[in-house]
DNA sequence: TCGTTAATGCACTAACTGGTTACTTTTTAG
DNA sequence: CTAAAAAGTAACCAGTTAGTGCATTAACGA
């Protein structure tokens, strides 16, 4: 039954044929699954017997692959990470006017984690742990410089163009913008006790999108 | 009910016995040391018996005055919102003019957030778990709407004083009060990391709460 | 076809975990 | 002074947990 792989050998180097054992779809099925139990339990809440019957793979596997709980955590955080800045690389940002540009940063930021709740509550555990597995993380760190100088990019052409204020930090600028989304949908169970209202019907996210798109621009705005 | 004062000393006002047992200290131990444990490790990842041992009580103290380990969560979890709440309407923002009312609820609230950092991990952990135990919270839910009112007032009065611009949703604008603050806090590691910088330095510290004031006093601004 | 290597599965464990039972000691009402 | 209630303790339990040892099976190069 775990043979999928219709994929018919063909040439190349590595010429895959139907297999029974695939390592890497079973690493993928694992992580995957890891993914959903680690942001729905925190790191300390998963259970790794319950990731290996998700991943309908044994628990052995895990350890093969990934040699700890931990291990595993980290792998599934730095993919985590890795898949967001590619995604917010592939926005294209640089084409469009300053104003535009800012608005779809924010826009999309809204939707990424919308669309990817697993991503904050992963880094809400990380952040409970102090970042221990992301401080090892080379490869976060290059994805991030790119991203700070993104939106950097957007607000030196904004100035030039006088459509923007001078004097904005983009660190403190692409912390508001992921803060006002973050905040939002991280504390979505408690804040809709606290507000009384459900902060997850479809006309309230639209209206929280576009005072966030306000925020933003009334902060950069000349 | 456990009301102990001296009722036994009489007349001497002041003639609190020594006592060795005694059940509001001892409740008030495990409350402290739960709400450290549970803000360090999580609801799921905090140990009962670390709790125990932290306050100096027995395991069977924490059964005895709790029920169980969601029971004392909830607990510790509905004081540390009454928390922030009381200190909130202590702030007596009606005698201060608009503008500087609502800075001084941008400021408060950074302040209470740095000085306060287990109420973020805290609310964090109940966002896990869905919001289950402050749903149970009645007491919770009348604070939060004198919270809610009390930013609305500030806002009416701005706008009525000319100083505020009309439209602003109250709901909105408290979440983005805490937001801006919570987000930058609760993702202190991470970020410190993905930004390159001390979050936590000093000065990384009041530049933050410049620009946080400065950012809510752009988007009530005329 | 065969031998090596990688992938997989099963059964196990040592330490832990939340929760409890049975008991002792202190406080306090009458 | 006494009896009962309240406060406190230690040992224990049954179920879990992350992590392993070892046998087995499939893939693949030669």
């Amino acid at each position: 039954m775990e043979l999928v792989a219709e994929k018919t050998s063909g040439g190349g180097s590595s010429a895959r044929k139907p297999r029974t054992r695939d390592a890497e779809a079973t690493k993928a099925r694992i992580l995957d699954a890891a993914k959903r139990e680690f942001a729905k339990n925190g790191l300390g809440g998963a259970r790794v017997d319950v990731i290996a019957e998700k991943a309908r793979a044994n628990k052995r596997m895990i350890y093969h692959y990934f040699e700890s709980k931990e291990g595993l955590f980290q792998t599934v955080l730095e993919n985590a990470y890795v898949d967001i800045r590619t995604a917010e690389q592939k926005l294209n940002l640089d084409h469009l006017a300053p104003k535009e540009a800012l608005e779809r940063l924010v826009r999309f930021t809204w939707d990424y984690y919308l669309k990817n709740p697993e991503f904050i509550t992963l880094v809400n555990s990380e952040n409970l742990h102090r970042a221990k597995h992301l401080k090892k993380s080379e490869i976060v760190k290059v994805y991030s410089r790119k991203f700070v100088s993104m939106v950097k990019t957007i607000l030196d052409r904004g100035v030039a163009a006088g459509v923007f204020r001078d004097g904005v930090d983009p660190v403190q600028l692409n912390i508001t913008i992921a803060a006002i989304g973050y905040y939002y949908l991280t504390n979505r169970f408690t804040g809709s006790i606290v507000f009384e209202r459900d902060l997850l019907a479809k006309d309230a996210l639209e209206e929280r999108l576009r005072f966030n798109i306000d925020t933003i621009m009334r902060l950069v705005a000349t």
